[in-house]
DNA sequence: CGGAAGTTTGACGTGTGTCAATACGAGTGG
DNA sequence: CCACTCGTATTGACACACGTCAAACTTCCG
């Protein structure tokens, strides 16, 4: 994608992000240090790395993960355009944990030097990233309950629900089904199940006609079937802070 | 315990805190509504409270959870002394999970309303707070490797090396032990297992000599051997804020 | 002393993992 | 346009980690 002032920021033309103020955009603007390209399946962040550069994600999907050393590996949660990479974990200091791209992403990145004058000049700022960081462990917590207490039916119901929301929020929605870019080993690893069990528990929920999935493209056919498998509650949507 | 004024506040004295400027003392101190003690087992936060209050633990063991509707529930993480609550999730809106207290809880309250203020005065406060809510997300994706990808003996030996280190670094450590109030039916909860392979686990990893537990009391006997089951390196301890 | 809460044990069932092979789809090169 | 290949999806057979049920035991405490 071609280089964008945050200004004309196409994500800010989507209704679930919070409006900014122009001096809050110009400051967000003369943080922006640029923009890169990383293609599907390459890394963002290394797990372990010292100081990771701060970024927010403009285009594609990306996720979080850590490894064991034996090379068993957990995906934490996924991120969509509007997420932060670098703000999690040690906000200086280490990364614990990894991030890759699932398909070819568009990152801006940030000038670590400027978070300070933004924590001192722009409190509503600072206060976003607090939001954002907050919400984000949510979505970790719904992840830890569905690995921890969910059957596998339970869990992947619950992720498709989740995805398909977070992708249409961000207008990734095309006459009701999203492109979804994720691969069966990518729920496996984030749901703690097999590659295997994946694939039949996935079968399963097609067969019962829950949903609809094949050319990198989801449908939820029977979205009150697959929330009630869910055990999900419909929240109101708030509109989210942009960084 | 009795009222404690802030800049008296026994937590302060630990070496795990970073200090504050006396200034920020007295704002923390000029935002504390007051002191409440909530008795172990009793909730502090229900799950779908509408605006719940903030608080930090003043003395105290709790845990974030979450129940399904047919009451399969879910530890998110355990809170400490120095540990916020109602922070998470919708820094405004509803809950999205309970919290319990584990054993008879101090909690500090805090007004909601100078938050705002917080973040509008002291910015180096805003970005503890930011600070507390990524460190404690990092726990959250800590447990969820554990519940999706290391078996129960590995889990519980990381769960069990966790707790020590944080109970020693708020002094709850006496002479290589630390007061351990958590039950069984705790661990299962957190790891996502069920209280009978918790039970068989632990007598396990206790055959093996690598810990002793009794009398709310536990100790690692073999922290090394325990270190390698859980996969765990050794980091460096930052120094962590204090609200 | 009695009851509640927590811990232990054994027997047995099953959800999920592992292994191994096949099928499919998209891209590449001849 | 066909072979080839590589990543992904699919299947079946089988193993085992972990769950469930049920009962006893231990500790704590009023």
């Amino acid at each position: 994608m071609k280089q964008v002032r945050c200004y004309e920021c196409p994500l800010r033309r989507l209704a679930v992000f919070k409006p900014n103020t122009e001096e809050e955009i110009d400051f967000i603007d003369a943080m922006k240090r640029g923009q890169i390209q990383v293609l599907a399946g390459r890394e963002i962040v290394h797990q372990g790395d010292r100081d990771p550069r701060l970024y927010s994600v403009l285009s594609g999907w990306a996720f979080r993960f850590k490894t064991l050393t034996d090379g068993r590996r957990q995906i934490l949660n996924f991120l969509l355009p509007g997420d932060l990479i670098g703000f999690q974990a040690q906000l200086l200091g280490d990364s614990e944990h990894g991030v890759e791209a699932l398909t070819d992403v568009d990152l801006c990145v940030f000038s670590r030097d400027k978070i300070w004058e933004l924590y001192n000049r722009y409190p509503e700022l600072a206060f976003d990233i607090t939001w954002l960081a907050a919400h984000e462990e949510g979505m970790v917590d719904e992840n830890l309950v569905s690995s921890g207490r969910r059957t596998a039916l339970e869990a992947v119901a619950t992720l498709l629900i989740h995805l398909y929301k977070r992708a249409a929020a961000v207008d990734l929605a095309v006459k009701d089904g999203i492109d979804f870019p994720i691969t069966q080993q990518h729920i496996a690893d984030a749901l703690g199940l097999s590659l295997v069990h994946t694939n039949k528990t996935l079968r399963r929920l097609r067969k019962l006609g829950l949903f609809g999935l094949g050319q990198r493209r989801l449908v939820l056919l029977e979205p009150k079937a697959l929330r009630k498998l869910a055990d999900y509650f419909e929240r109101p949507i708030n509109a989210r802070p942009l960084i």
